[in-house]
DNA sequence: ATAAAGTGTCCGGTATTTCGGACACTTGTT
DNA sequence: AACAAGTGTCCGAAATACCGGACACTTTAT
């Protein structure tokens, strides 16, 4: 995803490779080897080795001795625990999500924005056939989905439009969203507190949203239905209040709960 | 805690000040403003400054615009979360260390080794006003706790003496421990697949722990109460029995689940 | 008011680190 | 057996990233 980097050429700061290390090795998922990394990133093998040698020293990383595959550490976990228990919404959301999957058996997520992107922070996944990616940490562009509209619908229009970059408005459908079609559709989302989209992510998905908003009138995070497109409209409006009932429940927390850093 | 590196004279390497500012944030526990991690590290601010910017572009840290405080990330959550999702032991044992909790009203722990320390990687504070430091990412020194002599008792004499420094087998209850002691201490616990060690940390707790072994033979992880000392026999051995349960429940699953590196 | 302490930013020089390439091994295929 | 592909380690040279120090502001205390 994203950036390639200005990889080729001159030298790269220590600093970056470590970022660049973490970024693919999430975006990967399962334990790689170093020749691998090295080849995805563009980067000197002696490098990588270098700086994974440091970071698995800290516990960042770990290298399974046997196969010389790297992955996450332990440390890292406590870090992401440390973040979470900072972030009380992240466990009481993955709690709504949990009862939202188990009342409703289908896939449930809670979402917020990393950077300029849609980001999964936890999923429950349905038991219809229709699966989609549902990996916590998986990021998507932000007009991509029905969440995306709503966790940007506290901005000015200036402010969207800083935070997108113009190649994510080509859906991957093939459909290309004007920046004004955009803006409109965030607009309404935000009025109605809900945002469902049809066939965006590909022709057999329905996104379905409501915002979590912190008493300072931002939107924190969404929860949300990922459904049929074909699904019935008494079984949707049966899912709507499903959320609706879930984001009342979050929605009561303060503002220091659901945004501590805002 | 741990070595204050060698951090004076000479430049340091911008890894290792990444490593050096995430281990103390961890440490810390609470978001902190750049100029006390500097002081924290003496390191100089304008380089702390550089290197908090580049981890908090890519996520991994978030810097609070308000108060200019400093703590995990977003991204650093999704790092734990994958950490999590390759070593299921950590998710199944955290619901056992749930579950012993809210059975008995003690608090209990999910331990493991870190490096060369103990660490409490989940844990359910009890009902009793004996309160343990129980965060997730709180290490100990090896011979402190009940659960380090389990957590090296499938190692031979020499793996064990290489690891653990010896200043660390002064005990915090004044007690200087002899390698030999401990290594029977081990060897005992060992062979009864528990452990119990009593005013050890302080004057007023206990701690009853039962290692979680891979079919590899390798003790993994324990689970642990930290109890009063002055506890009744009849009440420990049902202790013993609860985290008896648990173990046995963790125990069968596979090698590949319970330590998926090995 | 004045002072003291702390924050966030910028800059140039040099001590350090990244890179490219080479080497010895291992593994698996022809 | 010979070969190809990949892993892990080491090295010197050149590019540059880190440090020290300075500056302009803000906040709090005297």
């Amino acid at each position: 995803m994203a950036k390639t980097a200005q990889s080729s050429g001159s030298r790269m700061r220590g600093i970056d490779r470590v970022v660049e290390i973490l970024e693919v090795l999430r975006e990967i998922g399962v334990p790689t080897q170093v020749g691998q990394l090295a080849a995805r990133l563009n980067a000197p093998r002696s490098s990588i080795y270098e700086v994974i040698g440091s970071l698995a020293a800290a516990g960042i990383l770990e290298v399974n001795p046997n196969t010389g595959e790297v992955f996450f550490g332990l440390a890292s976990y406590f870090h992401g625990a440390a973040y979470a228990r900072q972030n009380p919404i992240i466990g009481l959301g993955a709690e709504e999500v949990n009862r939202l999957g188990r009342a409703t058996g289908e896939t449930a997520e809670l979402c917020t924005l990393i950077k300029s992107r849609y980001a999964i922070v936890h999923s429950m996944p349905g038991n219809s056939l229709l699966r989609m990616e549902t990996k916590p940490g998986f990021t998507l562009p932000v007009p991509w989905t029905a969440s995306g509209r709503l966790l940007v619908a506290h901005m000015s229009r200036e402010e969207v439009e800083a935070l997108i970059a113009p190649e994510d408005f080509n859906l991957p459908n093939g459909v290309t969203l004007s920046p004004d079609a955009f803006h409109d559709e965030v607009r309404a989302a935000d009025a109605q507190g809900l945002c469902v989209t049809s066939g965006i992510l590909d022709n057999f998905t329905k996104c379905i949203a409501v915002p979590i908003r912190s008493t300072f009138g931002q939107n924190v995070a969404t929860l949300c239905f990922v459904v049929p497109v074909a699904i019935e409209p008494a079984r949707e409006e049966a899912l709507v209040a499903a959320l609706r009932e879930s984001q009342r429940r979050l929605s009561q927390y303060p503002a220091s709960i659901l945004a501590p850093g805002a």
